[in-house]
DNA sequence: CGACTTTGACCCGCGC
DNA sequence: GCGCGGGTCAAAGTCG
């Protein structure tokens, strides 16, 4: 039908006069007064709208011209639709007016047809333009149909959107354990990377609940059991420390050594596993850390800390505290707090390991957005071509933005992730006991909005969305990056990135306490599997589950 | 009294 | 082998 109406429209005018005397009757006739309007409508609505001269055309060949030629004169000036219909309709009730015209002519002379010939077209008139009215409703109602249509379309869309990103991020973590379960089957095949100088992606540290967990040293030797160990390199430096540990058999077991069992065991099963040791040794450097301003002598991330010790580090006049986590018996993590030396405003916190239990919420909400950013910064840390490529990419691409930024540097062999939130030049003053950041190493820069620095540490995290913020933003870079696991899944959301990332920013800078949150969780991924993985249950201790007050000194 | 901090001693890796 | 420095232990002290 329309086809048939573009044809004509298209054709050459001197086919045209043969087409509408055909496609008239049929377009008026045959089809329903709605599809009459709907397509008339829409065909002379466009570019192909027939010029007056075929309009013209038309009138004077219509079968019903003859007979109704004011009718459609008077049509042909508004609405198309509306001209067709009444040329249709017209011909139609004329003939019966005629009919009965015939007869008043006989009986009542010329003006009393005249009358009943104008009464009964105004009729027609009336009819049609409460049809006319019915149709625009019945379109009305049409066109809120299809925009609903249209809605759900779009809410349908963005829920797939976001099914296919939670499946990929399952994916992701399932390659991750899959990876982890193939890391005593793929031992061969690492070994031979490993001597070819190519360095595979870090394992994780265990971090499972056992009773004799070692210290992150000595951690390392029985991680070879771990379903989460992953492939790293075995460097000669490696080896080395391997070889020394195994001869190590000497530390007693402390008081505490349920759940820090310093040595013996890890040691007896170190002997036995030199490549796994090699790698978990390397894994156990992987840490996290934050560089924030604060006047508080520690930063609140939502974990309990005990201190056991304290020393002065070569080059820093103030002392390095050591501290681990309390909230679980056994719980390996740790971490270093000590200001920077050139300013000492800057409090500088390292974290290392893994948690096994479940964090409080507020480290939890943040660590579930994390996750995400540890498969970035993970890829991004690889030191493959695809690693590098990937983290200047990204450097490149965050870089011109700001020149205040927190940067995330993660350098192999030993990985430390650090979050310069100072808002200052963030590679002034990193701690000697970091590797510096340096080209060559992997990299990760955000941009800051200038003049952003850490407020005073009375912010609590009070925005939930942050973490899903930044974790968003993270999750995206990881994509824009190429990071992802899956190509085939990749979605692109290019809208999403600047203003997420900039949401992000904001939201470290404007709450130290996420970032110190934040730092944990990456640490805790880096080491190890998520921090909530590492226990079953899912509810966190609630007695702990904030020692801000334990922490402010100040 | 339990939890936590302090602090000297010790262990270990690493460079020379 | 030795010494240095980082990291940890554990007894003693402190605090609520």
């Amino acid at each position: 039908m329309d086809k048939g109406w573009g044809l004509t429209l298209e054709n050459s005018s001197s086919d045209k006069v043969g087409f509408f005397k055909i496609n008239k009757p049929v377009f008026g006739f045959n089809l329903s007064p709605r599809l009459n309007h709907i397509n008339a409508g829409e065909m002379f609505s466009g570019s192909e709208y027939p010029p007056d001269e075929k309009r013209g055309m038309v009138n004077e060949v219509d079968f019903f011209s003859e007979k109704k030629p004011i009718v459609n004169k008077e049509n042909s000036q508004d609405d198309n639709s509306m001209r067709t219909e009444f040329v249709v309709n017209t011909g139609l009730q004329l003939v019966t007016a005629n009919a009965g015209s015939d007869q008043s002519t006989v009986d009542d002379g010329i003006s009393s047809e005249f009358l009943e010939d104008k009464r009964a077209k105004n009729e027609q008139l009336a009819q049609l333009q409460v049809e006319l009215e019915r149709m625009n409703a019945e379109n009305q109602c049409l066109k809120g149909m299809l925009t609903q249509v249209s809605n759900s379309y779009s809410a349908l869309q963005m829920h797939l959107v976001t099914l296919m990103q939670q499946q990929q991020q399952q994916l992701i973590s399932r390659t991750e354990n899959s990876h982890a379960h193939e890391g005593v089957e793929a031992k061969s095949e690492e070994k031979k990377q490993e001597n070819n100088g190519t360095i595979v992606p870090r394992q994780f540290m265990e971090l499972g609940p056992s009773g004799t967990k070692a210290d992150p040293m000595d951690e390392l030797s029985h991680s070879h059991s771990s379903s989460e160990e992953r492939t790293l390199s075995g460097s000669p430096r490696n080896n080395m420390e391997l070889a020394s540990r195994d001869k190590a058999i000497g530390r007693e077991e402390s008081p505490e050594s349920e759940s820090w069992a310093p040595n013996k065991a890890p040691k007896l099963m170190n002997s036995s596993k030199p490549v796994e040791q090699s790698t978990e040794a390397t894994m156990r450097k992987a840490r996290v850390s934050v560089r924030a301003r604060s006047e508080a002598p520690m930063i609140s991330d939502g974990c309990q800390w005990r201190k056991y010790g304290q020393k002065m580090a070569k080059g820093n006049p103030c002392p390095r505290a050591y501290y681990r986590c309390t909230m679980a018996v056994g719980c390996p993590v740790r971490k270093q707090v000590q200001r920077c030396a050139e300013d000492r405003t800057i409090l500088i916190t390292t974290y290392e390991g893994t948690h096994n239990h479940p964090l409080p919420p507020a480290a939890m909400a943040m660590a579930s957005t994390t996750s995400a950013a540890a498969n970035m910064l993970l890829s991004g840390s690889m030191p493959s071509a695809d690693g590098m490529m990937n983290t200047n990419f990204l450097a490149r691409a965050m870089l011109p933005c700001s020149s205040n930024m927190a940067t995330i540097s993660a350098s192999a062999p030993f990985p430390t992730v650090t979050l310069d939130l100072t808002a200052q030049n963030p590679n002034a003053t990193l701690p000697n006991y970091h590797q510096r950041i340096n080209p060559a190493s992997n990299q990760f820069q955000f941009p800051l909005p200038a003049g952003l620095n850490y407020p005073n540490f009375v912010a609590s995290m009070s925005s939930p969305q942050m973490p899903q913020v930044l974790g968003q933003a993270l999750y995206n870079q990881s994509k824009f990056s190429g990071l992802q696991v899956s190509q085939d899944n990749n979605i692109h959301h290019p809208s999403l990135s600047h203003d997420t990332l900039s949401a992000a920013t904001a939201a470290i800078t404007a709450d130290p306490n996420f970032t110190a949150a934040l730092a944990a969780a990456i640490s805790s991924i880096i080491g190890g599997s998520h921090p909530n993985n590492g226990n079953n249950s899912t509810s966190a201790p609630s007695s702990n589950n904030n020692n801000t007050s334990s922490f402010q000194g100040n």
